[in-house]
DNA sequence: AATGAATGAGACTTCATTCAT
DNA sequence: TATGAATGAAGTCTCATTCAT
């Protein structure tokens, strides 16, 4: 039920009115409650979030959420789910497979970089999942099924790229994806306190670019063979 | 229940200091605050930790925390002080200037990695200070003071180990640094999640070993000579 | 426990009304909860006042109060506007124009008086608002408009009573107005002190119809002509 | 113990050292605690009134007014019976006696006038205390002695001025206290909402000057032989 | 005499959640 | 489906007061 189906019409009722105000759109209210509580949730973290105001930013009945989603916890646990999914489904689309290794791991990185840029909140996300211990996530089904094949992927990447001589063998796909991630991902979520540390403009556009590029010569260092 | 004794009258400064609960004492007082509020902060969050949990932990009269800290964010930024006084000062007397640059940058990495892995609260309160995006080490004098010359010290060891040939010269110390916490520090705040999608144990012994080597050997990468 | 039956299946709108105490109506409960602050804040000052004494008084929920008014301050503003609305009402209600002069002034007092003695939280509130130097009504657009035209009412008394020849002319309307009201509040306002002092009942019988007497022989001295 | 006993000075051991800030002086403790706590009372009323805020006004430590006031409540009436202590005494020092009866209804007036805008406190005291049913001073031995013999003085002067033909027969001296300082009282104490109901400055040099004038008059008035 | 530390009760307010329509 | 009203628990913070030095 918490399915969001984004697409589907629903001919409802022959469109007796037009409804000015689109009331009693279920998929719709769903859709808004997930959109106002990631914000929130990202903001201000699972403890710090108000079901109120989510219920205000969404425009909707607080009662609604409660509808659709039973409770705090489990909607953040549908938050949580719909960041994931976004994010891999996005990164499934990439078809790697069809790219030159070296290519293939950078593009895979100016995608991540992208990602976190454009959805920061899913670094938030993540941050405060793990806070909590994963115990959101751990219960989800399809939180797992998200991520079957889904370090293949990168493995298949790192073969070709021995078979061509572009990397070294003995490289752990799984060491190498969360090095990946994590030199993106720390510099961007913990930029507040890095920028009161270090005294530049994280989001500068120079300093974005910097980064990346040391990013992406970082891990394609480890990777070379030696 | 707070006083030990009722009646008796001490002779005023003349045991040697028996009493095993030392009452009245601010400062150990205070200590005993900061210490259990890192522990809740560091486990829920700043929205999610409860003065009154705190007060408990700290086995002090909750007015307490209002008398020396004023209220929770004040209390919040005295924790984050704290715990990053205390990595930055352990960090200091590494004394790395007198290792080779080599052995400087393992030291450090290692010294990182360990820091982490003991004081796991330090990366929940880095996390939570940025979702709140920096808002209370930035009004912070200390925090400033904190890593004035901080980022010094690294680059004095790039330039030894350029000098010396071990590095490749045009290495950004503030990147370098960033990268260097990111691997570890990525690893272990993530884990929860990355247990549940990868499905090992991160904190297993041969884990944690085989991460830091492989960290290791990313930063020493980048830093190579080409 | 609010609820009074929880598996009837009213017919809606069909029973005229014979639900004995009305749940869900927002309206009675804000009404309930203004009397119960009233009485409370009168009783205690604004200070003094005890939020869940007021729920617990108006039998609702204190959630309620926020609900509704926000907060004590608010609250009491609002408390405020109610007694002042009440009493300018009921005294533009004596339609003082169709009574001779003298008449007009004597029942003015009678009514100031006997509204006193009905409403004796309306002297306390007053004194309560003077004592935050008049910052809730201050606040009041409705309060303002309140006063709008009163004064006009009693210098049409006071001009009438001159063109008669029962007044002197240049007595001015505000301070007679004052005045008028003073002697009457001053009386039942200070009366627990005052019966200290004087030893006498205040509120026997024979003292309030000898104060009211005096009181507006006292008003008609200064008016009549020499 | 709580009395203040002002004039006596103790010679303090001899005055070993000058005590340049002068530290444990009871009497001057007692003193600023009762002036911090009639500022504090008549600005928040007893309900809002802070035992920490009147200590850090008064300079003392907190301790020392239960040392010397056993509680808030005490302290209070002891701020009453001082207030009331000093009215009194100054409006015996007018000898009105000696003055013909018409001017020494208006030096009393007068100086009832200047009274309270000199001590603006102690209208709110007397607010304060009727809104407590005059709890304290009833308690209180040493309120009741200081009117004895208060009303008997205006008696005389009425005795006088009837006698003289100035003033009517048959006035009561009781009513003509209370209607004597209600319209001073009145229009002071309920200045704030004044203000805003009838749009000028009370406490304007004009405006005050008129406003006595005005009262001076209507008790004339009321004294005046038919 | 004076002080700073400590306390427990209770203040206002907010929250997640359920009820009734 | 949707909504507004209502609730009880709990949260942060304040207060008058006492304890120990």
């Amino acid at each position: 039920m918490p399915t969001t189906s984004q697409d589907e019409k629903i001919p409802r009722k022959k469109a007796v009115r037009d409804a000015p105000k689109r009331l009693r759109d279920p998929v719709q209210t769903q859709a808004k409650i997930l959109a106002a509580a990631k914000a929130e949730f990202s903001k201000v973290g699972l403890g710090g979030a108000r079901i109120e105001s989510i219920a205000e930013k969404a425009g909707v009945n607080k009662r609604m959420i409660y509808e659709y989603f039973k409770g705090k916890e489990e909607l953040f646990q549908s938050v949580l789910e719909e960041a994931w999914t976004s994010i891999r489904t996005a990164e499934s689309e990439l078809e790697l497979d069809h790219l030159a290794p070296v290519d293939a791991i950078r593009a895979l990185m100016k995608f991540t970089w992208d990602y976190y840029l454009k959805h920061p909140e899913f670094m938030s996300l993540v941050n405060s999942e793990n806070l909590h211990r994963a115990r959101h996530v751990r219960k989800s089904q399809r939180f797992r099924e998200l991520h079957t094949g889904f370090i293949d992927m990168l493995q298949r990447i790192l073969d070709r790229g021995v078979a061509s001589g572009d990397f070294r063998p003995g490289v752990d796909a799984r060491q190498l994806h969360l090095t990946l991630a994590a030199v993106g991902y720390y510099y961007l979520t913990n930029r507040h306190t890095g920028e009161v540390i270090f005294g530049f403009d994280f989001l500068a556009k120079e300093a974005l670019q910097a980064r990346l590029e040391f990013n992406i010569d970082t891990v394609l260092s480890v990777l070379r063979p030696r």
